[in-house]
RNA sequence: GGAGAGGUUCCCGAGUGGCUAAAGGGGACAGACUGUAAAUCUGUUGGCCUUGCGCCUUCGGAGGUUCGAAUCCUCCCCUCUCCA
């Protein structure tokens, strides 16, 4: 695990951080560290209360993988415990508790996706509910004590959404606690987060210190904003790209982001060298570079990291299909009807179709222009305008609602 | 326990008896344009159909007053503030 030198080793984890808390003490436990011949305990925790990884997580997960590289142990926290109890960072509503079956089944879905970065030999899986479903009132009492409000009310979002008179639960104020004592549970030399887990990772330092052990460093990275460019990347405002989407989500996901924000996302998620983005930066700016261009080869390099490159390209073809020589793809969702009927109400069946969520969305993309059909395998798309079209002897539709839905409808047996 | 302020559509927020399916903003969606699901501009944004100036549902919940209620009354639920 030491082959490298301790500046080495530092350099590669402070790669692309935000916060080191502290340098100082992770030299420390790094020279220890080799010196014992021991390896960190390196904590990462996630909440299993949706089962899907999105490119936000992988940050934080390549840090994960880059010390399990270095030879420290990788420990990936799955917070089933947490999550029975619902987690509470969205901030008004709270969310429904899932029951066990539904945790264990995220969990493994977690897994599985968590694997396509970290090898799963070296990692360390552990649950909280191993420690805390054993765990009485009076323990819990106890872990209440080490910590007060004051500090607690340090946390920014229970500050602001005090200061703006909006509520706050007590057993939010447990959450902090919670995976402070998770720390303690694993003896945790680091733990890594997204800056906005710092208030939680500091919690955890403290908690560790009043149950006697020595306090975790803490690693945070940078959070990923979504393909919106506002609010981080989260599932709770879907601007999400998951890892276990189709390709051509995925890679339309990608394309959909702007220029600006298409930076950032090199930055973060791509593998290019700190020289290789340099060059790119001055070749955009230079306008040697197409931004476009530029887009389509993070896009695939990402789709390429969790499906191979294969379907990547495969993606870009028909995203250049759909949006640039305005085609439908070569793969659309066919819909059967054995019954023949003499015309159809257009709304109406693309409601029913799963298309719009509402006939009078329908009527109203109708009135819009959002709504185009290809009669027969002719494969020309026009703008439809009728609410009604008949049917008569053709075999095969396409439809086209909005920028990238389509369904085919095939008549007949 | 006492006093006060609130709860409006996906979100924020205006609205104090009919002109209100409810201003404005955000988000979302669509169209135009293009370099693309970027940017910009324009439009749409409760549901249903027999598309009528039609019907049904929606302003925390349940009742009530009224020809007519998001708006007035009663009870209840929830949130916040101050005091205990």
């Amino acid at each position: 695990m030491n082959e490298l030198s301790l500046e080495k080793e530092l350099e590669i984890i402070k790669r692309g951080v935000v916060d080191l808390i502290s340098e100082e003490e992770l030299k420390e436990k790094l020279l220890k560290s080799r010196k014992e011949k021991k390896p960190l305990r390196v904590k990462l925790g996630l909440d299993p209360t949706a089962p899907d990884l999105h490119l936000g997580h992988t940050v934080v997960l390549q840090k994960l993988k880059q010390f399990q590289d270095l030879g420290h142990t990788a420990i990936f926290l799955i917070g089933d415990f947490t999550g029975m109890i619902g987690d509470p960072t969205g901030r008004l509503e709270t969310r429904p508790a899932l029951t066990k079956e539904e945790l264990l089944k995220n969990a493994e879905t977690y897994k599985a996706q968590v694997f396509k970065i970290l090898d799963p030999e070296k990692t360390e899986v552990r649950f909280n509910s191993e420690w805390f479903e054993s765990m009485n009132a009076a323990d819990m009492v106890k872990l209440c004590a080490k910590y007060t409000v004051a500090r607690m009310m340090e946390r920014e979002d229970f500050r602001k959404r005090y200061e703006k008179n909006l509520p706050i639960s007590i057993h939010e104020f447990l959450y902090p606690l919670i995976q402070a004592y998770d720390s303690v549970a694993l003896n945790a030399d680091v733990e890594l987060g997204g800056h906005d887990q710092i208030f939680n990772l500091y919690v955890g330092r403290e908690i560790q210190r009043a149950y006697g052990q020595e306090s975790q460093v803490i690693v945070t990275v940078p959070l990923l904003e979504g393909i919106d460019g506002v609010n981080k990347m989260s599932k709770t405002y879907g601007n999400y790209v998951g890892i276990t989407e189709p390709p051509d989500v995925m890679f339309g996901k990608l394309m959909s982001i702007s220029d600006e924000l298409m930076l950032k996302y090199y930055e973060l998620l791509s593998d290019i060298s700190i020289d290789e983005l340099k060059e790119l930066k001055e070749g955009l700016l230079e306008g040697r570079i197409h931004p476009r261009q530029a887009k389509i080869n993070l896009a695939k390099e990402i789709v390429s990291r969790f499906h191979g490159k294969e379907k990547a390209d495969e993606a870009h073809y028909n995203f250049e299909r759909i949006h640039r020589e305005k085609l439908i793809p070569e793969k659309v969702p066919v819909i059967h009807m054995n019954v023949v009927p003499e015309r159809i109400n257009v709304p109406q069946f693309l409601k029913e179709a799963g298309l719009v969520s509402s006939s009078s969305e329908g009527r109203r993309l109708l009135s819009q222009g959002g709504i185009k059909i290809s009669y027969g395998e002719s494969g020309v798309l026009q703008k439809l305008t009728d609410e009604w079209i008949a049917i008569g002897k053709i075999r095969e539709l396409v439809f086209k609602v909005g920028k990238r839905k389509f369904v085919k409808v095939l008549f007949g047996s």
